[in-house]
RNA sequence: GGUCCCAUCGUCUAAUGGUUAGGACAUCAGGUUUUCAUCCUGGCAAUAGGAGUUCGAUUCUCCUUGGGAUCACCA
């Protein structure tokens, strides 16, 4: 019988989410979807002085935005209730007791300083410092002031991890460590492995901060009694890119200031996926149903892969495009020019549809203010076009004139537009980079704008002849 | 420094002994008879270096170099 699948998330709540923790989170997340198993939140909260106040909403709130529902969390409880460690204090105690009672555990002596001496001596002594050699000899029974700490059994250890494949390590880095710290806390090497247990994880898919730790790890499990998880080992996401220093640690963003410019959950998802991972097939975006279907640890890179904000754009752009108007107009509510918020559903879906092929974030759409309300006149967009800048004032002031009575009498849909824009191509002899040009800038007095006669259109009669006499 | 891990275009990656080393982003050029964008076509661009195994190495082994992680009463 195999055991069900359940992943979790484990975050400490001392900053926001990035990047890297996001993927964490998604590949734990797709290997729970995909195996019909659960997906666990649980907080590490045991380091009282780096908890960061309102950051555990924060993760909350990001993992939410992305779409990565879990099963069991603090918020809303589950079988193995509280999922927030500094809640579980007395769990940790019990199996703290049996590593007591079994000779596995004993409580720390010594002061900050000494042991800070020990590790100068040995530096000196260029020897690797291990605190199992200054193990007492009559540790003082455990009162809880004391650190209690691991009595480990050095060996070599030999695992498999799924993603890193097969690995193996000396019995020198075997060592010592401390299990409950001084203020009653457990530290992560102990809770994390008593919660896994308690909570049946089946699969610990983590960053690779803890990859050298896990032998150490591996000879817990064995005082324990416990039998280890799948383990699964992501490398990291770097954080800057190519030679040069980025001002924006752009891996290290906020995951939630991309959803706030306008990315698209499934689109962060598609991309962080790719990040490290592929099918082994061409196919550049995932829906995040095919990440269901087709993620697999083993496909995951064992290096480092860099973020590329320029990708992402695009990436963005591709989901973007294939929605259909009603949901990008559902996604875009937040997005608007101020100007536009109080515009009706159905103009603001035209505007959409007539937006969307150009549009990489939904926040491109605070450009089309000019949908809304007549925009400010802005000479500059006159004199800085190429073509246009060309012509002399008076000949400008003439075309807006013949463009105005052409338009007057058109029919006003984008296909009678186009023919009264191409006729007046013919009476006014002027080449359509000239004359569409301007008229666009007139009626928009935006550097760009969708295609002219569907804009016009949209735009409506009224509008448009105004704008045209506003100079 | 010790230990562990990693190394294909600028970036994300495909190819696990036999390919002109493929795709995508970015970039450049052209097209879609207005701009920006979309879309289409094409160009530029990589196996870090050195030994070895082999008829044949991106692929297997070793060394060098480079990068990452870790060595806390942090996670």
């Amino acid at each position: 019988m195999t055991k069900d699948t359940r992943t979790r998330f484990a975050p400490s709540p001392t900053g926001f989410l990035h990047v890297g923790g996001v993927r964490t989170a998604l590949f734990a997340w797709l290997v729970a979807r995909q195996n019909n198993g659960k997906f666990i939140l649980r907080l590490e909260d045991t380091d009282q002085a780096r908890e960061v106040e309102g950051s555990a909403e924060h993760v909350l709130k990001s993992l939410k935005a992305l779409g990565l529902n879990y099963n069991e969390g603090p918020d809303i409880g589950g079988e193995f209730a509280p999922y927030k460690q500094s809640e579980r204090l007395d769990v940790y105690k019990q199996w703290a007791q049996k590593l007591i009672d079994s000779g596995r555990a004993y409580a720390d002596p010594y002061s900050r300083e000494e042991l800070q001496q020990f590790r100068e001596q040995a530096q000196a002594e260029k020897k690797p410092f291990l605190y199992r050699n200054h193990r007492p000899e009559n540790p003082p029974a455990w009162d809880g002031s004391q650190p209690l700490r691991f009595k480990s059994d050095p060996k070599p250890y030999q695992w498999h991890d799924e993603v890193m494949g097969d690995l193996s390590t000396g019995s020198e880095v075997i060592d010592d460590f401390i299990l409950i710290k001084s203020d009653g806390f457990p530290t992560y090497n102990f809770a994390h492995i008593v919660d896994d247990a308690e909570m049946h994880i089946s699969h610990v898919i983590r960053g690779q901060e803890f990859i050298s730790s896990q032998p150490n790890y591996l000879n817990l499990y064995e005082a324990l009694e416990i039998e280890p998880p799948v383990l699964a080992t992501m490398p990291h996401i770097m954080a800057a890119t190519g030679g040069k220093k980025l001002s924006k640690r752009d891996g290290a963003k906020d995951i939630l200031d991309y959803t706030k410019s306008g990315y698209l959950s499934e689109a962060l998802v598609s991309f962080i996926a790719t990040l490290g991972w592929n099918d082994g097939t061409e196919q550049e975006v995932f829906t995040t149903d095919e990440l269901i279907a087709k993620f697999s640890l083993d496909r995951v890179h064992k290096s480092g892969a860099q973020f590329d904000d320029k990708r992402l754009e695009w990436v963005n752009g591709q989901f973007i495009r294939k929605l259909d108007i009603g949901k990008l107009y559902e996604l875009s509510t937040d997005f608007w020019p101020n100007v536009g918020s109080d515009a009706d559903t159905e103009y603001k879906q035209k505007v959409l549809a007539l937006a969307q092929d150009r549009m990489k974030t939904l926040n491109d759409l605070r450009q089309f203010g000019y949908f809304f309300v007549d925009p400010p006149v802005n000479m500059e967009l006159i004199d800085s076009n190429k073509q246009v800048s060309k012509l002399s004032p008076e000949r400008r002031a003439e075309l807006i004139q013949q463009a105005h009575d052409a338009l007057q009498n058109s029919e006003f849909t984008p296909e009678a537009i186009q023919e009264t824009l191409n006729q007046l191509l013919e009476t006014t002899g002027e080449k359509p980079g000239i004359l569409f040009s301007l008229i666009r800038i007139y009626t928009t007095w935006a550097a760009f704008s969708p295609q002219l006669n569907d804009t016009l259109a949209l735009l409506g009669k009224e509008t448009v002849l105004r704008r045209l006499q506003q100079v």
